[in-house]
DNA sequence: GCTAATATCTGTAGTAACTACAGATGCAAG
DNA sequence: CTTGCATCTGTAGTTACTACAGATATTAGC
């Protein structure tokens, strides 16, 4: 009990609804992250409720803007341990991004040529015409 | 047993695994569009093996196609009806094709956004630099 | 101090579109 | 007639969450 006194007057412990708004990261996703753990488990207060200090809330932004550039939880894993591993192997962080680039840029390949298509057949279509779709006809017979 | 000999000289009829080969479709997602009703329920052997005649592959050759293109099984779910009504409605299926367009093109745009951060961050490191990551340090810091 | 309202808790099930079994049959060739 | 491959059903796993239900915790107002 003085303990949690002290500690909240230092670190000032957040609940996870506070947590949620300041990270944007959703309290069932926070919960979550915990459950497999990508993140530690934050201290509880006497009734049960998470309370989170400053370091908990570090790693969610980490997590957050890993996300945001597409990388998978595994990776963001394996970025994490990089992160807090006192070597902070560069070279290991830079091969999982440079994996990551790749995938991305095979993505875009992927999807502009889908973009193609789909413009093509779109452009075909005569909606006045009764008879025949192009985008259903190039559907059912094959190319 | 007379009416199965009869489709058999008509209209030849095949097995899941002989379907899988030719359409490109693995056999337990087969499977699966029968279960979730995309498909129709083929007709079945005595013994309760599938057979696929002409139609029950035109119409996965279909989906194969349209999965190709990235469309959805709801949104193929959709064209497969406007396909088979006798109206072949082309201005729905122009609407669902357009519609689709978009997402890609908002995709295509969101990864490259991607590609282009992470190309910056990889560009930046230093692996023979010992002390901080640019990746990891991006990760850590808030903008 | 007590009550009402809000926040949080755990655990489970659902999402998309499959894939991967296990254990039981079907079927074709030798 | 047996051996072996193909299929069958049904269930569980995948990714990264989200959405409950029903039970407590906490906080704000009086």
């Amino acid at each position: 009990m003085q303990v949690l006194l002290k500690f909240t007057m230092t670190s000032s412990l957040k609940t996870i609804g506070r947590v949620s708004k300041q990270t944007g990261v959703n309290i069932e996703t926070i919960r979550y992250y915990e459950k497999i753990g990508l993140v530690d488990a934050p201290l509880r207060s006497e009734g049960g409720n998470r309370l989170f200090d400053g370091e908990n809330i570090r790693r969610l932004n980490f997590i957050k803007r890993s996300r945001e550039l597409g990388f998978s939880l595994e990776e963001i894993r394996a970025l994490l341990q990089l992160s807090s591993s006192n070597s902070k192997d560069c070279r290991a962080a830079q091969k999982i991004a440079n994996a990551h680039l790749e995938i991305v840029r095979s993505k875009i390949s992927d999807l502009q040529q889908l973009a193609e298509v789909l413009d093509n057949l779109s452009a075909k279509c005569d909606p006045s015409a009764p008879d025949e779709c192009p985008i259903l006809h190039s559907l059912n017979e094959h190319n």
